[in-house]
RNA sequence: GGCCCCGUAGUUCAAUGGAUAGAACGGAAGUUUCCUAAACUUUAAAUACAGGUUCGAUUCCUGUCGGGGCUACCA
């Protein structure tokens, strides 16, 4: 049982008894008391004082006495205010080291729940590469499904892929006309961005098309957009796609077979992967039925065009269409038919959708519908909003080309980390393979961190040269700290490392020791409170405070210089838990640590 | 117009309704016989505005002002 437990335990046996009543619950927390004053975790008093009848400090007296009295573990207690300040004593913290310093799991729940969570992420179009805010969405997507794995749950990740539609057929038309058979060999370029390229010229061609409609034979833009050349052929294109046309078909393989293959490379190179895949192409004509079914129901309306439609005005929304006069389906109506195949697939418990915040009205829309059909997972979709990723020169526009692509973006991290660690010139007994691989895991480690330590909801700002800097909160000074510590470790030397055991007598354990303790002791709850917020930014915020912590003792006390003694040892075990859980949080994070730096 | 999200030091970010609102970068001043100075110490600097709820509000409610998003028979 945990401290805290423990703690509050005694606490609501101790106000029943001398009060008479059973605690409010909402009250019965602990918090960790704040650094400037002494103690471990701190009780609130407020809420108890009129049942107490006495004044905020006599109350907290009264039951940090008590507590004193019934709990072993607690060292003492002291009074500021309404605050009642409880230190643990150095017994605990030392049993606390004892059991946990040689648990490589420490933190994680090993006990697995089966009902599986299911976690949807990336979700790119097959028309364009990979940009910055696919970039917070995919590292999101992966770090909250390591943390939930973390806290017990059996997780999916699946990707769901748009790559049918008119985009597409916007880059296979431009390919067609303009392509000469260029292949991503013979043009020495990642097969999405070649696609990406041809919707690029696609749009280019229309416009001068636009343009040139809209001058001779002076129609609106709007009009002369829809009649182009250009245009007509993409819808043609489209038709004969839908109709199952052979060579359309395979012109369509080939091209998004080009595209996967580029995606793949910058997944591995992100290091996210998926357990299933689902093609929009596969699955868009699957939210018909649930459309029937609605309507059997009488829960949509069919109107006279025949459009399909649902009233939510009962819930504050306005009616959205489900199906078109034509009898097409629509986002909503695929995004319905993804869900019930997933349910089918896996009975998950939670389906989390991790999409922009730009989105936010259509999961209303969404979880709305889903529970006018009455079905059972309506209330287990959550959607994972995510705020936009802005830089320091403004917002990513595509028209104007200030979109950041996500390959260029890892390749200039790789370059500036190689920069910055040459500058600082500690690397010249590596190797050209440990210095390439060195690179990756500081720039990427660099990008991770800065994306994941911001709150997913708030819009953000990513500024590639701080993101890297060495110092302050950034992936790489964590990793520099457990590099650090790594190579203490080392210079240890095996015999002390491999010590059996830590006999140090409680009483020699300092202020900084129990400070470090006592953030090591947090890290559980830390995993559980991100996990069920679904914010990684806990994890990334909790290992800078313990790498904060750790400089501060080790720069205040030398770790080896009482070799071979007691007090060595001690410091050498912490040292090493400290590492494990600077490494175990920033596999959360989707984070390598390096050995060595 | 309607709906949703966000406004915290110069900047980027923290703070389950709790104590004197924390860090980091940048600014100012210091610390090198030392296991990594890629560190540490000191210092100045902020809750957009106005009400309300309560023992207590950055946090909850209302309004105002700013910023962003959504409001397609696109996805």
């Amino acid at each position: 049982m945990k401290a805290d437990e423990i703690i509050l335990d005694a606490l609501s046996g101790i106000i029943r008894e001398s009060f008479g009543e059973d605690p409010p619950a909402n009250a019965l927390t602990l918090q960790r008391t704040r650094k400037e004053f002494e103690g471990d975790f701190t009780l609130v008093v407020y809420p108890f004082v009129k049942m107490a009848r006495r004044s905020p400090e006599k109350t907290a007296e009264f039951i940090g006495q008590q507590l004193l009295g019934r709990l072993p573990e607690l060292g003492s207690f002291n009074v500021i205010k309404g605050f009642l300040n409880l230190s643990l004593n150095a017994r605990f913290w030392f049993d606390f080291l004892l059991k946990e310093m040689n648990n490589p799991q420490f933190g994680f729940k090993t006990e697995v729940d089966p009902t599986p969570v299911l976690v949807e992420y990336s979700s790119p179009n097959t028309n364009k590469p990979l940009h910055l805010g696919h970039v917070r969405n995919n590292l999101l997507g992966f770090s909250v499904a390591k943390i939930l794995e973390a806290v017990g749950k059996k997780v999916v990740k699946v990707n769901l892929v748009n790559d049918r539609g008119i985009h597409i057929c916007k880059s296979m038309l431009a390919w067609l006309k303009y392509g000469n058979g260029e292949t991503p060999e013979t043009f020495g370029k990642k097969g999405d961005k070649l696609v990406g390229d041809y919707y690029v010229r696609f749009e280019s061609e229309l416009k001068a098309q636009v343009a040139e409609l809209a001058g001779s034979k002076s129609m609106s833009e709007e009009e002369a957009r829809r009649t182009a050349p250009l245009m007509t052929e993409a819808q043609e294109l489209l038709r004969k796609w839908e109709l199952g046309d052979a060579e359309t078909l395979a012109v369509w393989r080939t091209m998004n077979g080009w595209v996967y293959k580029g995606f793949d490379e910058t997944y591995e190179k992100l290091g996210v992967s998926f357990e299933k895949i689902y093609y929009e192409s596969e699955t868009y004509l699957s939210g018909k039925d649930l459309v029937s079914e609605g309507l059997e129901k009488g829960v949509f309306v069919r109107r006279d065009d025949g459009s399909v439609w649902v009233d939510l005005s009962d819930h504050g929304l306005d009616e959205k269409l489900l199906l078109r006069s034509d009898g097409t389906s629509v986002y909503i109506t695929q995004d319905m038919g993804t869900a019930q195949l997933r349910y089918n697939d896996f009975k998950p418990g939670k389906m989390i959708y991790v999409v922009g915040n730009e989105q936010n009205y259509h999961f209303e829309v969404l979880q709305k519908v889903l529970k006018k059909l009455g079905k059972p997972y309506a209330n287990t979709i959550f959607h994972l909003s995510y705020g936009m990723v802005e830089l320091p020169e403004g917002k990513m526009k595509s028209r104007e080309g200030t979109v950041v692509d996500a390959d260029e973006l890892i390749g200039e991290m790789f370059d500036t980390a190689r920069n910055t660690a040459e500058e600082l010139g500690k690397i010249q007994d590596l190797g050209e393979s440990e210095k390439t691989s060195l690179f990756n895991v500081l720039g990427m480690g660099a990008l991770k961190y800065f994306i994941l330590k911001v709150d997913p909801k708030k819009n953000m700002l990513f500024n590639p040269a701080e993101s890297i800097d060495f110092n302050g909160n950034t992936g790489p000074f964590i990793q520099y700290t457990y590099a650090r510590i790594r190579s203490i470790l080392r210079l240890a030397g095996e015999e002390v490392v491999a010590g059996i055991n830590v006999t140090i007598s409680p009483d020699r354990i300092n202020a900084k020791e129990r400070n470090l303790l006592r953030t090591l002791y947090e890290f559980p709850e830390t995993i559980e409170a991100a996990g069920s917020e679904l914010n990684p930014a806990h994890v990334a915020n909790y290992s800078f405070e313990l790498c904060r912590e750790y400089n501060q003792f080790y720069h205040e006390y030398s770790v080896l210089n009482e070799p071979e003694t007691e007090v060595s040892h001690f410091r050498i075990k912490l040292s090493e838990m400290v590492a494990r859980v600077i490494r175990n949080s920033m596999m959360l994070l989707g984070i390598d640590v390096p050995e060595r730096m």
